[in-house]
Formats: structure tokens, sequence, C-alpha cells
DNA sequence: TAGATTGTTAATCGATTAACAATC
DNA sequence: TAGATTGTTAATCGATTAACAATC
């Protein structure tokens, strides 16, 4: 099997291009060109082809892309031609926004099951899946097959709520707990550090300095 | 000026040695070194010292750093030794989460200001702020001095925001809308895009098809 | 001094950009 | 055919890694 390694920014950009390319459907626009594409996103038409040619051939010399094809080639290419079971553990006000986060559901992640320690919490519903106590979630989530896990939990209880999740069988952890998380090489792992970002912006505005 | 260009990767770096800093110096511990460090975040020793030797030299040969010496010159080249003004835009679930974030205040961001569209949102309070209306958003910002916007809006209207918030003055954005934004290039631009995030997992869960 | 660890240079690796032949 | 645009190769640019002299 070739496994050709595809950087991490074509993966980011060909999920742009994807939702910028819903956006063209819906305009009832049947072909689009590379150059389109990336002045619809911001990046520049060679690095659009370039990124695409990763997965094969899917536009037309002198003509250009289908719109519809190419989303769905794309949609496919990350996964997306099939629904994702998802484990959200802490239902604090984040857990709260991502669980009802409409842009998830859009794109075929589905929260089954949410988590949380504090028994106030217990038994709520946060749209139409009740919270359940951590004691549940490796049983839970072995049930369901879920293959992610989402942790907006405090940082000092994102290690072991990994280790849990890890034991439950997810294949993915996106963590928004602010610690570097220890995880085995096979489990694909993605942080989202709001205060990281931040910070880029703040070194940015004053980088003159250097 | 010497305008020696430092890599974003660098910058995000920094930002986590910090708060892995933090850690070790709560801990008492006096003195560090770059192995360390690299270990406790998952990094090679060369690359903490080259982060480093960007910004001048922290450390001592033969010794390594000292904790609070090198927590704090990381705080300063990151813009951390001052406090920032933010203004919110958007008091949905994420707005919500995102105000009463504890991590912000931690680092020196204070949200000095909330926006909403929803009639019902204006005049309730968010933690010790209240949620104002968008057309007070230009006038209060720019009254504040705020330096920093963060949208949390839905995606069609995140444009219309964004360009209040540079008609408001401020220097950097951090959008959490799922749109590509158009932004003056002295505009500092930083996009958290939670959906984008989980394709990368979803694409590399699936990656031994390429 | 001997051992440890930095700061820095050179080598390697990887990603982006530019150019253009292929071809609709 | 002439014009347009792809797919792909080569050139460039940038970031990471490895190695080591400097030095505490």
């Amino acid at each position: 099997m070739k496994t050709l390694k595809i950087p991490e920014a074509t993966i980011i950009r060909l999920s742009v291009y994807s939702r910028h390319l819903t956006e063209v459907d819906r305009k009832g626009i049947i072909t689009t060109s590379s150059g389109n594409i990336a002045e619809g996103v911001g990046v520049s038409p060679a690095q659009v082809r370039k990124d695409l040619a990763y997965f094969g051939e899917f536009g037309t010399r002198g003509v250009g892309y289908n719109v519809k094809d190419l989303r769905q080639h794309i949609l496919r290419i990350l996964g997306l031609s099939v629904d994702w079971s998802v484990s959200l553990v802490g239902a604090g006000n984040l857990g709260l926004a991502l669980s009802t986060y409409k842009g998830f559901r859009d794109r075929g992640f589905i929260i089954t099951s949410i988590f949380d320690a504090d028994p106030q919490k217990i038994g709520t519903m946060i749209g139409n899946v009740e919270v359940m106590p951590i004691e549940k979630l490796i049983e839970v989530t072995k049930q369901n097959h879920t293959q992610i896990g989402i942790v907006t939990v405090p940082g000092a209880a994102a290690q072991e709520i990994a280790d849990k999740l890890i034991k439950a069988g997810v294949q993915a952890i996106l963590n928004f707990a602010p610690v570097v998380l220890n995880i085995p090489p096979e489990i694909e792992l993605r942080n989202v550090d709001l205060t990281v970002n931040l910070e880029v912006l703040t070194f940015n505005v004053g980088a003159q300095r250097f």
C-alpha cells in the first residue's frame, strides 16, 4: 500500500475547499477552476492543484472542475462519506457549546454521549443526549463503537479522561484542555488551544520588536 | 530594525513552553534544561534551544535555564507582560463559554465588552459584563482602546462583524466562524475552525487508504 | 578538571511556488 | 484551431534535526 505522506496543511486546506465548494454549489454554479477556488479561500491556484494532485485527477484540462463532483471527492478523502460517533467529556460551558454546535452535525459528526463528573449535571439533557457520569464513559463509548472523543474537562483531569477514552476504543481525540496529553502513537490527537491562539496574535501585534 | 522572520510554529511552541514552565515553577523547581522542557512538552531538545535562540541567550552552558527567568522572558516575548482588552461578538453558547473561560484572564486577556444581535440577550450579564447591541460595537470598542476582537457569530454575519471590529481599531481578530474572512494585511487574524480540526482527525484515522 | 548543557552552524527534510507541456 | 486550464516537474523557500565547539 502506497504511503505517500501528505502535509497536514493540505488536509486543512481540503476541508476549507470543500466548505467553499458547498457554498459555490448552493449558488447553482456547475463548474469552477483552481483560480476560482484559490480566490475564494485565499491561497494560490498552484496550491489548490497541488493539494488535489495528492489524491488523483479530478479536473478537465482547459475546463476546470465540476463543483458537485469535486466536493464529493474531497468529502470522501476526508472520511466524511460516513457519519462519526463522538463522545464528549466535560459538560461545562465549552462542552455545552460544542454539544449544540450545528456545524458538527452538518459534517456528519454525531455526539452520541456526554459525560461529566458533576453529580448536579448528571441526568440533565443537552439537546436529546443525557449527561452521564464518568463511570459510564468506557462502557457506553464501547457499546456505541464511538470513534472520536472530545475532551472539554479542566486541564488537571484531561489525561485521565484521555486514558479512559482510549481504553474505550476511540481512535481519535480532540483536546480542548490546555495541557500536553500523553497518548499512544496509533491514536490521532489534535489540540485546540484557545489561549495559544490569542498569544500568537499578541506576539504578531508586537512583532516589530524583533 | 531587524526583521528576522520567526516561524509561527515557534510562537505556538513558546506559548506551550511558558505554560509548562508555570507548572514546573509551581513545583518549586529552580533550574531546568532544554532536555527537561522537551520531554515535558513532547518536542526535541534541539527544537527548544532553536526556538529560544531567535530571541536571545537565556541559559547558562553546562547548567541550563532558570525556570522563573525563562518563563518571564517568554511571556514578555509573547506580549503578555501587559493585559489585553478583548471585545467578544456573539453571545451564543460558544461566546458564553469563551467569556467565562478562566484561562483567558489567567494569561492577561480581559473581555471588556460583549455584543450580540439578539434583543433578548441585550442587557443580560455574562460574568460582570453586560451584553450590548451590535450598534454599540464600534463606539464602545474604540472607547476602551480594545486591541483584540473575538468573533463567535454565525458564518453569515462574520465578515460584517470583522469589518466593524477593524473600523473600531482592533489590531487582531480570533475568528471562530467557519468562513474565510477578508481582512487587510495589517490586521492579525487567526481562525479556530472546529469542524476542520475534527476532519483532520477523520482523515488521519482513514489515512491508510493513501 | 571532567561532565553537562548551551548556542549555533551545517545538513537534511519537507512544503510551497513557478513554469510549462499536455490536452480539453 | 486558439484559448483556457489542468497535472506535474523543477526550483525555491523555509523549518527541523544533527552535530559540535564554546563554556559553565
